[in-house]
DNA sequence: GTGAAAGCGCTAACAC
DNA sequence: GTGTTAGCGCTTTCAC
């Protein structure tokens, strides 16, 4: 033979390493294209004609194949993957925000890496790092208390960030929520309508969670637009909790014998409260005022009926995704900071405002 | 020059594609080592020297350099991550075993994918393709209702799969829970004790959802062994919540107006009951018998107080958590059906037994 | 205890 | 609309 072609050295690619699947290249071969068509096919089926893609489908499809994210990760140096700090998990509003964020993301074909930090800035550093690592495209975080490296990091990474549900403060990149020191502020102004003087606050544990933060300065300042008591001693924090409700309400009559109102930041703390005073003989509202904060399904139903402040649990969760998912399509929002609003509740367990 | 040494062409490693980051190799540099020392300090730290690891731990953290989990996960074949598929999230059964497994996995170093599936086996399904193809190290799936292709799937990867709360019928791999007809079962006994004859159940819905038909199976056999009525408009099935509870109770109390006890397979579902059962005048525990299921923190402080079964929500995702790691590191656990039990908690919504 | 070479399976970039 | 080439950044394997 005169002319020996020099083949290029399609040799031996025996697979050395253990594999645990399918390759897009043998998809490739059965459908009759190339492995780049493959991965058109399933990244930007637009770009690919009707039969071809059918074509490929049928391969995907009659040899089981699952493609392997790590490897096109690491070529795009993305995933599809959105992370999520949470402090805890144990409460609807968390709850609820997984929900609204999961449903959205799933249908963008997006799964959510979720971390609970326990409010504190340092683990929720650590899972920061973690979804940086695993090239997440996107991260929610709760609140605006976050170590400085958190910040650092995540502007030198440029993914897109929304920080929940907090909307004031030093903001990352993006954020959805509403006014805590509104909502607390109305809902003190409501109590004094309602001709309460002395109004406590129980709250959670204001370290580093702003939201919570913020509701008691909003209780502060309408204390002193409405010329209630103002006292230090008036205020108390307890973990979430029908007892801890119970407990914190407990020290607070027991320091001002006259309150005659109670503020708390939750729902399940305000119900400690009454079910206390209900023990004690003091009733509700004629007595002793008593609002929450949630709005979660107990408080409509329960006796007396209970004064709370709604929130849009759910949509902060699908409205930070789609704030991410319009990222990652490359588009920018037409606003990087929504406020969704809060609602004041008026319900049995506060008496009648005047006039 | 005589001999002209082939110098291995080293040449122009100009990196074209964006990154977007530190790699290992100027960790190594800057350490004095190769890629491989630097690999192994954060993987498998034993098999370094205290000096060595110590330059790099320092080199590390004067770049801040961020591992690339995508490429290490590709070349490995793994990632340090565990999927979880949970049905829905607004529950504290769910939310304390979400807890549960991150406090566990998170000391290992693994993070969390997690996947909402409604009790759809479908979806559930996708969530396992998705977290098969970005190779997490194990799985936690709920109930023993999956697609079959989901079966075929997991079979063939050979990742470590625990299965949650259901420890019978067709088990995948490993599993951590208890009987749901046991649990039904001994409360529906308490009740018989107690004098009821006409126990109504009311239950979450039983589509593709195990542990309820267990405790619907545990139901029907403590009625016919202790001689309660038995009929199954007795049975209602309606989601979760005290305003579907109480709704069930009226449709339950409408079909049998001698009916004299109710069991809910959840607490809020009782609650429902109990509260319209009040607002009808029908007084608890005397004219009937209310029972819940889990436990939840109201279930004590309620009035009347709930008679219930408390489940162990934190330690089956502590346990199934700890078997998936026992399997990470290579050893076989002792037991692959952990049974974590339940417990009959005796409180004043149902009457005292007899004798 | 440490290093060199060779991929893991996919997609970006560019060509046609 | 489709294909070719060259990596993405790490870890496996094997050598010393």
């Amino acid at each position: 033979m005169a002319r020996a072609k020099a083949e290029p050295q399609k040799a031996a690619v025996t697979r050395t390493r253990s594999s645990s699947g399918l390759r897009i290249e043998q998809v490739a071969e059965r459908a009759g294209v190339s492995p780049i068509t493959v991965s058109r096919v399933l990244n930007k089926p637009e770009a690919v004609s009707e039969r071809t893609k059918a074509a490929v489908w049928k391969a995907i499809e009659e040899i089981g194949y699952v493609p392997n994210r790590l490897a096109g990760g690491l070529a795009s140096n993305t995933s599809r993957t959105v992370g999520m700090v949470l402090p805890y998990i144990d409460n609807v509003a968390f709850s609820e925000r997984v929900k609204g964020v999961t449903d959205v993301i799933r249908a963008q074909g997006y799964t959510l890496l979720l971390g609970l930090s326990g409010y504190s800035p340092e683990v929720e550093l650590e899972h920061v790092v973690s979804f940086l690592g695993q090239r997440a495209a996107g991260l929610i975080l709760t609140g605006t208390v976050h170590a400085e490296r958190t910040y650092s990091l995540l502007a030198r990474s440029g993914i897109p960030v929304v920080e929940v549900p907090v909307i004031s403060g030093r903001l990352i990149d993006m954020a959805v929520g509403y006014s805590g020191e509104d909502a607390a502020y109305a809902m003190v102004q409501h109590l004094a309508r309602c001709g309460y003087r002395k109004v406590g606050l129980i709250s959670t544990p204001t370290l580093n969670d702003r939201i919570v933060q913020d509701r008691r300065t909003g209780y502060q300042k309408a204390t002193a637009d409405f010329g209630l008591a103002r006292d230090p001693s008036l205020m108390v924090e307890t973990h979430v909790g029908i007892v801890s409700g119970a407990k914190a309400f407990v020290e607070l009559i027991g320091r001002h014998p006259d309150l005659d109102a109670v503020f708390c930041t939750s729902d399940l703390l305000a119900i400690g409260c009454i079910l206390e005073a209900q023990r004690r003989g003091i009733s509700v509202p004629g007595d002793l005022g008593v609002a929450g904060y949630d709005d979660i399904e107990l408080a409509q139903e329960f006796l007396p009926p209970l004064t709370t402040v709604r929130l849009q649990r759910y949509e902060i969760g699908t409205t930070a995704a789609k704030l991410l998912v319009e990222r990652f399509q490359g588009r920018e929002p037409a606003q990087r900071v929504v406020d969704v609003g809060f609602e004041i509740v008026v319900r049995g367990s506060t008496r009648k405002p005047h006039g």
